[in-house]
DNA sequence: AATGAATGAGCATTCATTCAT
DNA sequence: AATGAATGAATGCTCATTCAT
């Protein structure tokens, strides 16, 4: 790999691991074995790299969330979307501890974060309009993209939340799920009821992924049964 | 006002204005113009003034949060609960700019946070009970913590969610609540069919008061017609 | 007791006990609880404070180095002599942890202290005289003030070099006797083969002395016998 | 010279005039003319300067304390020893104004030093145990460690005595060499009668070069002589 | 591409001392 | 005599960034 990206894969490695705000220009040097001229050699500065980072979770997003054009809805595709979330957010979770601020110093990474998540937001209602339209939410036309802001919302901040209210502050992969959990109460709280049962096995495929995460070999199926 | 308290509110003021990792003891100081010696008469430290912001949000939340004994459960009372929420969240949204790393760097105020927050949940998760009994809400029991968590989620990082995802980042008293409208429509997708049109009206009452911010002199009664 | 007595009294109880650098104005007002204005109304400034210990510590010395004009000399006298020695040095025992940074700092007090001590060595040179004549010491009489000159600078460096040169550093009325006895295996060196024997005995007294720190309850009359 | 050791040699200089608690990393800093960002460059905090000084010292110590397997034990090789010592406190003479206070802040320092300074004993002790076979020392077994250590003591406090004890607190190099002489004191007073003249012969040299300080272009032989 | 020494403004904090009351 | 709020220069230290090599 070249020193360019090493640097911005450690850097968000360290920034996960430790927060951004811990984490000086010559941590990122000092863990690569490489001089702090060097890492400046690479970046303009460490907002430079932060923009880098946000760049690499942009592209993320966007080739996770690509439209299904012409295929039949399913709730594995929109599963499958918000599989696409919750990775994005672990893999960047750093993001999310301070989100305020980082954007706050950057106008052009803020600009550009705006843009994805809009993208993001329209194709979500997109899918919830066709949901709607099949019968399986129960909801009006005006009230699908401030459902699909609520559920966004839920995800970009369950991380924080997490940390901040529960007594264990550990985010774990299985932690995450239980925010997936969450979101789908919302979903299924609109659902029609002849898709109540489709929710409900939603819930059981999901809450057996995170009992998964304490219990990694075992084969998980619970979805296709 | 003494200086100690003034220290405090300067320190929220400039907190909230410009957030807490860039504002510095010397910046408070020169701000009130005293000497940065003055303020460490009155504070062992930076943490110290953090802790003690910390304990004049519990007692808005605590004071706003009173619990009801023997009164009808109204959905006014519940509104005011959120209200306060709302308004506490205004008056200290530095906190939630940063949460994690204010409470990362200091255990006792941690405790004392999730304390505070754990008791408003309790308070919540009563109040929606007693809408459950009473045929406001359908609802399964075990669902009613879930449920009362998720709203006070959104109450939580509706301000640090419009700052980062919304164009016009500056917030404001609409904006907030649109994020009260957020929450009723949560609630209200657990509403019976015959509590329905309460919710709608509450949703007029604050689509009125959002509006009302713009147009302050208008005398606002909308709920009571 | 008068504040300003007070002031002095807690101030050398928690220089011997912190040391001096470590103890600031205000927590010998705090430990006083008396106010920072209070303490400087009755000193100038810390070193004011210090000087004024000095006054003490020189009066201690005087009072107990008094001169005895006429009497016989005995080893008891002259025993007398260093008991007060190291008596002063342990009430006082902050000064030789620090002495020529406080000397240097306070050009007044380092003049008095060194009149002070310039009297000690003279009485104490002219013990040794009277001992010499008595064939007690066998020392030529230009060595008599080197010799008081070496077993003054071993008393008062003792407490330092326990402190630092040994594993345990904690200084103890028996480490002082440890000292004490240093300087007497000095004296000893010099004794005439007939005053041998005497110099046996004081070491076996102060040896039960020191033994005595850890059995407080035991009456000693080691040397009587 | 490199930063580092300009650092080191810089330090010790600026200690030694005036005091390690009166010199701030900026005031060396200041001194060198760099940044105090570029002090820090070099070492983590002053404790780390300071324990760089204590390796040089143990080091100077060391090796002019090599021990002489095999030679014949003279006079001069043990002259030899006290030369290294006085010259070595000489050179780290700000330490022992303030040893206590040092050796308290830095654990790690203080056991170097105290295993550094018992290798010096022991091979001081070893020594004197050769002088006592060879009938130079007429002095038991027993109280050879004492003696040994009651001369190191000298030496070690000999600078900070002279500085609060003597009218003229300059430490010059002939004040070194008085207390040489006074060390050699106490060892004569422990020679056999058939060695006092050796003893008297090793004071007149020091006494000698005690002189020559303020006649610095005499060559000197009069050991030889 | 890379090194690593160097910069310097800035930070949280301390403490002897002052002064209005 | 005493209070206690206030001062302000100073301290040890940090870190994003620069630059000669």
């Amino acid at each position: 790999m070249k020193t360019r990206d090493k640097i911005i894969h450690a850097s968000l490695k360290l920034f996960n691991e430790r927060g951004e705000r811990n984490i000086t220009t010559n941590h990122i040097a000092a863990y690569l074995k490489i001089s702090p001229g060097n890492l400046y050699y690479h970046f303009r500065n460490k907002e430079d790299i932060i923009s880098s980072i946000f760049l690499l979770y942009e592209s993320h997003l966007d080739s996770g969330f690509q439209p299904y054009m012409g295929q039949e809805v399913s709730l594995e595709l929109l599963v499958g979307y918000f599989d696409t979330m919750f990775e994005t957010l672990w893999e960047f979770r750093f993001m999310y501890d301070n989100l305020t601020d980082i954007l706050t110093r950057d106008e052009a990474v803020l600009k550009r974060y705006q843009h994805t998540q809009q993208q993001a937001l329209n194709r979500s209602s997109h899918i919830l309009s066709k949901l709607r339209e099949d019968g399986v939410l129960a909801i009006e036309q005006e009230q699908i993209t401030p459902l699909a802001d609520t559920m966004r919302m839920i995800a970009c901040f369950w991380i924080g939340y997490k940390q901040t209210h529960s007594i264990n502050a550990t985010i774990t992969k299985a932690s995450l799920y239980e925010g997936l959990l969450r979101v789908l109460m919302i979903f299924k709280a609109h659902a029609t009821p002849e898709s109540q049962g489709t929710f409900t096995r939603l819930e059981q495929h999901y809450q057996a992924m995170a009992n998964t995460c304490f219990m990694p070999n075992l084969d998980v199926h619970s979805l296709a049964s």
